[in-house]
This record gives structure tokens, sequence and C-alpha cells, in this order.
DNA sequence: CCTCCTTGGGAAAGCGGTTTCCGGTACAGT
DNA sequence: ACTGTACCGGAAACCGCTTTCCCAAGGAGG
């Protein structure tokens, strides 16, 4: 097994001390004289050194390496905001470690425990935002940890904690989409909505329900709760057309299902069409996220654009600048984007029911 | 800042020597009394003590950590396979440091040198799988490096290089749709690749010419090329489109396009629908690889489903087990899955033109 | 009773770097 | 010519941990 060359062997092969390989090879504060700093970068790239980032991790104190916690990587929303965080990383020369938690709340607090340990420069949490306080304190825990070591951390869509965040105009999104909707003429609403503990969920719904004003309700027995995933809104639907066709369902006139986010909107697209109803005509349908790789179901999904790349981006952002005074947190906005998942009602093809 | 807890605390609390304590803790060959090992297990948990991995790294030669390198964890073919493998990992106790390359082949070799010098125990590579044989040759000298300083590594999808590999049959999987479309009455054929430097791209057209057997032909010039994405899909669809109507496409009878991938497919279905036609009316459409996010377009995307899940998590076991002799290759099979996208000519809505 | 092994503990030597501290040289100031 | 002071190079300490090596004590065998 062929042995690393280490800053020893530049050393000894330049013909100077250790101190001045380290010196020259880093870029230290201190200068290294013009005819021995090239021996020792000649003799660098001829024995082709690198350093070992372990061992400047356990001198230096941090590794430079940023930490990210998402709570399932195969969710196209996460997987999109880890990819601009990345870019960005890439940008800054900086490693990304990359972790996913299948979104059990236990494993996200090992995974920032984990890295932490690694002596990660920085963390930053995608959240899976709830009202377990007793995980959040966990979580608040070891992150107060990593920055009383010196390290940084920012959070993605979870406001509840004391650290640089990014988040997600959610209620303001819900609400406009709301109002668009009412504007396209519907009066009678459904949800399909994630567990009341995540709070992503519940901020959609109350935005939802501002929004809506005096011009209809959303009655809670209209809102279906089921898992944050796709099969979630696919069941979540599924209840709710049962319930339609028993003429359980209160409210009169076309119905219009907003799903708390994308995933979930084309799950219940499917389960719409499983009931041999067509999304669009007996069932208006609105998500949330405007999700890249979902832009070509059709009909269009209505839905509220989040700029993800711009999450992924900002919350590195936040962890590279100097350390605030206080926590900052950047609102990041959103915008209505009308699809043919919910046509304007009268003019359209969507036939009451 | 606070000073984290090192094993000396640990020492000198439980009045036990380092290399004591260290025993204890990692539970060495070396044996300690009953005594002193609950000391100093007790002073441990007291103070919360926590190995530095850095430390440990540096000692030990390597990381309890396994590198995964994915061209794109925003593509959902690659974030399944990473979140399977993840998912491996965390049963198998360890931590992956996954990167994404944006498909740049440069950033490839450079993360997985960065991965190397993390001293990373075993390393993963999802392949851009290319004809590129500087880069091959690269890649190979890097992964090579890290398997001589005792690390492991694996491939997916990669079979041109001498390690460990996890291949997806591709040629038997397209041969199997082809012969499949040739069943449903096809028999004018266009596919949309991507660039020849690809394999992937280039063994599923091949495979799927070879189904078409005689019943069929795939005239190179049905054959559009571009990139790997959605977006190459909705371009090379909206060529081919445009090469239709101005009659300069070969064949006649019902057109069934094949798309090397099922995200070229969906950006496919677009351009269909752009272009005023209806996917699986006007046009018939095929794509590979059964990506779970698209199972809910409609039509349903007739495709070929890969365990992808199972491609992950066999990477991560062929990096585990034993070192052997000579480097193995599991492949993984393949299935076709009929969907509304290609309906059976004649008995079907599908329009000939 | 004396030697020969075990057995279990600690001192110390690394691992690969960074940084402090010290000493020598060259140059400016007087 | 003499002192003060940058300036630059190297020796050595140190970071947190593992492991070798040495030593003391206890038990078995003759």
């Amino acid at each position: 097994m062929a042995q690393p060359v280490t800053l020893a062997d530049v050393a000894r092969h330049a013909g100077v001390s250790l101190a001045t390989a380290s010196r020259v090879v880093n870029g230290s504060t201190r200068v290294v004289g013009e005819s021995l700093r090239e021996k020792v970068l000649a003799s660098a790239t001829a024995l082709r050194y690198e350093a070992n980032p372990a061992a400047q991790a356990i001198v230096r104190g941090h590794l430079d390496v940023v930490g990210l916690v998402v709570p399932d990587i195969e969710d196209p929303y996460f997987s999109a905001i880890a990819a601009s965080l990345m870019a960005r990383a890439e940008e800054n020369g900086l490693m990304v470690a990359l972790t996913s938690t299948g979104r059990q709340a236990d494993r996200e607090v090992e995974y920032v425990a984990a890295l932490r340990r690694h002596r990660a420069r920085a963390l930053v949490v995608v959240g899976s935002r709830t009202t377990d306080t007793e995980h959040q304190a966990r979580l608040q825990t070891e992150l107060q940890e990593l920055v009383d070591r010196g390290g940084r951390v920012a959070l993605v869509s979870q406001r509840r904690l004391p650290f640089d965040t990014v988040a997600i105009e959610n209620r303001a999104g819900a609400r406009s989409l709301a109002e668009a909707l009412v504007g396209l003429g519907y009066r009678r609403f459904a949800a399909l909505a994630g567990p009341d503990s995540l709070l992503t969920s519940t901020d959609r719904i109350t935005g939802f329900r501002s929004g809506l004003a005096g011009a209809a309700t959303l009655p809670q027995e209209n809102v279906g709760v089921e898992e944050f995933t796709r099969d979630g809104g696919y069941r979540a639907m599924t209840t709710l057309l049962g319930r339609r066709r028993s003429g359980a369902l209160p409210g009169e006139g076309p119905l219009c299902v907003f799903a708390v986010n994308d995933v979930m909107a084309v799950g219940a697209m499917s389960a719409v069409r499983d009931a041999g109803l067509e999304p669009g005509r007996d069932v208006a349908l609105a998500g949330f996220d405007d999700i890249a790789t979902l832009r070509d179901v059709s009909p269009r999904l209505t839905t509220v654009r989040v700029d993800l790349a711009r999450l992924g981006r900002e919350a590195l952002d936040l962890t590279l600048g100097p350390l605030p005074d206080k926590p900052r947190t950047r609102r990041v906005k959103c915008e209505v984007v009308l699809g043919g998942s919910t046509p304007a009602v009268g003019q359209s093809p969507l036939r009451p029911r």
C-alpha cells in the first residue's frame, strides 16, 4: 500500500525545515523568501504533495467542509435546494457533505451531531420544521454547540430557532394563491395537508384561508391530513373524493383542491384519474413549490413558485459572511403560477358536480 | 469559545492513563480491567466526551465516511440512487458525503480526489460513463490511488473501469422495450438520444435497434441527439416534429419515439403538446428508468423499470465486503412497463399521420 | 522457592500538520 | 563603529488520538 507523501517529504526534498514548507504551501501570515519559496513549491509539485485535511482539521479546529442536512434527498424539493447550495459551495471552493434523514427527526439531530464532531465549518439544516418542541430543543443544543466552537449555522425554512434562516413566505404565497383562485371563480374549496406538526403545511393552510377572505371558506372537515409525500396526496384525495361522492362534502359548485405541495398535488392528480375523473375538468387542483420536474405534467399544475435555487444559495451565503450580532432572516417571496389544472370557472371545461 | 472535551480530559477525570482511556472508549484488542473500564466509561459519559474523527483519521489512515459522487443530484434518477445508498449506509452506521458534479467530467475527478484526500474509506461513483478516454484515465488513476491506500471503490453504471461495478442491463432492457413496441404494432420509430459520448445512451439505442429485429428499423437520421436532460428531450422532440411536418422523416404509419430516459421523455411530451399534438394519440412515446416522480404523468409513460434503489444498495455493499481478487460486476435487470403513452396500434386512440 | 509466562497498566512515540519561540543576519539610524 | 530592529529560517511544542514498548504483579510449573 503506497504511502501518501507528507509535508515532511516535501521539506526534505526541498532541503528546508518543516515549518518553512508549511508556510509556503498554505500561505500563512509569515513570508518566506523567494528562493526557498520556489524550491518548496517545485518539490511539492514534483512529489505531487497533497495536504491531509484531517491533520489540518485537528490543528486548525475545523474542516473546510460544510454540512447539509435534508429530510429526503429523493424529494425534488430538497434536491433542488441541495443542488443550488452545492453549486454555490463549488463557487467558493468548498466541499459539501450532504446527508438525508429519511424524514426522521431523531436522525436529523444525529447527523447534525456527526457533522459537528467532524468539525464542519458550517452547517445548513433544511427543515422539517415541526412543533415537536423536544426535538427542536435538542437540535438547538447541537447547533449552538457548533456555533460555540466557532462554526456557522443556517436554517432553511425553520424560523423557530435562533440562527440565521432563509424562510419561504408560505402564508403570503398561499394567500395570493387563494385570492387568484377566488378570482377565477372558485367558491368551494378543500385542501390536502401534511401532518399538523409540520409548520410548513399548517402555515400554507392558514395563508390559504386568509386569502379566501369573505369570498369562500375552507371548512376544517375539508382538510385531509396525510403524509407530506406523493402517496399522502394520493390517499388524501381518494378520501376526499369518496366523501364528495357520498355527499358528505360541504359546499357546492366546482371543487378546487389545494394540496400543500406539488408532490402531494401530483399524487392527488393520479387519485382523481384513478377515480375515473379528469383533473382540471372534474376537480380543480393547485399545489405549492413549482417543482421543476413536475412542470411537464398535464394539465399544467397551478402552483406557487418558490425560487428553490435561491434558497440554497442564500443559506450558504449566510454561513459565509461574518457572524452577525443577532440571527438574520432572509425571506424568499413566492409567485402564483396559473395552469390548466384550475381553469376559470364558467368559460372552462370544468364541470360542476 | 468552548473547548471540546478530549480523551485526555476523560483520562484525567477517571484517573487513568491516556492509553487506558483510549483502549476503553474504542475497544481495541487489548483488554482493560473491569474496574478501570467502568471508571473510564463513567467519566466519558459525565464529560460528554466525543472522539474527534479527524484525529482518528490521521492515525488510522482512513475516515469512516463513504464518498458518493453523482453527476446531478437534482436529476431524480441520481437522487433515487443516492437515497437508497444513504439508507444502506445508515444501516451500517456509516456517514455519506455526497457530492454532485453538475455533469462536468473534470469536476468528477476533482471530487474523487478531494474525497481521497479526506481519507474516505470508500468511494462510490455514479457514472456519466463516457467515451472520453482521457477523462476515464484520470478517473482511474485517482480511484486506483484510493485503492492503493486501502480504500474501496465501486462504480454504478460505468463498466469500463477495473473496479467493482453495478451495471444496468441497458441493452437487454431497451431490446425488450423495442420488442414490446413492435408487439403493439408500431413499425415506424424515432429516438431521442443523449450525446454519443454517453455510453448509457448509445447502449440503449443499440439495444433498442436489436429489439426491432427485422420488424422495423431505426434509421440514424431519426435519432435526435441532444443533452441527456429534460430540456434536451424537449429540443430533440421539437426538431423531430418539425422534420415530420416537413415530410423529411422516413417511414410511415404511427410514429413511436423512444427517449433514452424518462426525464427526456417528459420533456418530449411537453414538446408534443406545445406543438398542438397529444402524446399517445398523435405520437407514441417511451422512456427508460421508470422514475418514481414521473409515474404520475398522464398518459402513463411506457418505460423500462430499473430498480434504482437496488443500484445504490448493491454499490455500497460492494465496498463493504472483503476486497475481491478481481473486479466484480453486478448486473441489474430491467423490466418493461407499458403505459398509455404507447397504446396498441389500431385499437387505440392513436391516429397515424 | 524460583523461574517463566501472562495480564493489565502507563509512558512515550508517533500520525501530519501548524505555530510559537528563538536565533542569526542584514540593514537603517546615530 | 555600535545599537536597534525588521526579517526570515529552523527547532520544537502541540493538536487529539492510537499503538508500541516497557514494566510490575500475579499465577503456573518445576
